[in-house]
DNA sequence: TATTGTTATACTCTATAACTATA
DNA sequence: TATAGTTATAGAGTATAACAATA
């Protein structure tokens, strides 16, 4: 974890002063948040063992056996040799397995195992958990008004493989 | 550059499928969209030869020459070591320079040159249309309520020796 | 004794290219 | 001829520890 984290949250202020101009550039609150939520995540997932990217790989996967491993690539901007070895490490720890799809012989379908599905459980409960705390700020409808702005922003560059049309 | 970022692009649908239960996500929204942002910033900025963490440096120091290099590191989340590299290559290109803090000898003030005040406006200019592109499907109030939003979950988690009080 | 900036180094992560098997 | 997955490897990025100068 980087020890810029943990220095942070103990000299944190409360608004940033005019001078630090990116401060009032939405593009740079959504990185700086961003980078703040992953830290955040990463640790909080630690306590159960499971990295932010397994957990992304896990709930995509439970989604359906229909993803491919560059389909997951694309989705969680993950190089696909990156999803070659999360998958080698969620097989090794039986969360899931690969099968041949008899469709296409070259694709796998990646299942979830029962222990996978028990695993998905509970990082979805943290995740719930980093999200109540990280959006503490907000009100339930400020929330809403925020996953509804960034899914707008969001909308159309999704990739083909996960959309419904 | 990632392959996936290209990769996506030209694959990008729509509007994502129920069973990606992570894009019901406000925390996922938020670490997916500014991935994506990152990405663009760092296209973007390429053409006029300027990282995106040198942006943010250059942008920081021309708050005013109070910043350390450590107060970099908790603003910016870069590692301390990762500033002074940085730093080393904004000097080599002279777009700043190091002087003595007079106040504490240990400290450098960083003061921005001319051309660092020039390549600054040059990056400023592009990160605006980049957000101007980047959040061009919320109309202007949209986007106003998307930084207040994001700016309420930030505070409180700035360092202090950006802020005000 | 603690802190700032620095260097050297180890480590992790990501990207590139090549290969196998399938289509 | 092109694509999915894999492997090996190179390259970039990040973290760790130690040091000099200063407080």
């Amino acid at each position: 974890m980087a020890r810029t984290a943990s220095t942070q949250a103990k000299t944190a202020g409360s608004v940033p002063r005019q001078e630090f101009l990116l401060a009032a550039r939405p593009g740079y609150l959504l990185h700086k948040a961003a980078m703040l939520l992953d830290e955040q995540a990463e640790t909080s997932l630690a306590a159960i063992g499971i990295r932010a990217r397994e957990f992304f790989v896990l709930s995509a996967v439970a989604g359906g056996p229909d993803l491919s491993q560059q389909d997951l690539s694309r989705l969680l901007n993950l190089d696909p040799t990156t999803v070659v070895a999360v998958i080698d490490e969620l097989e090794r720890r039986e969360y899931l397995g690969r099968r041949r799809n008899p469709a296409d012989r070259r694709r796998h379908l990646l299942v979830l195992t029962d222990a996978g599905r028990t695993a998905l459980a509970e990082a979805d409960e943290k995740a719930s958990a980093i999200e109540a705390e990280f959006f503490g700020a907000l009100s339930s409808d400020e929330r809403d008004t925020l996953r509804d702005l960034l899914g707008r922003v969001m909308s159309g560059r999704w990739p083909a493989s996960i959309c419904a049309s």
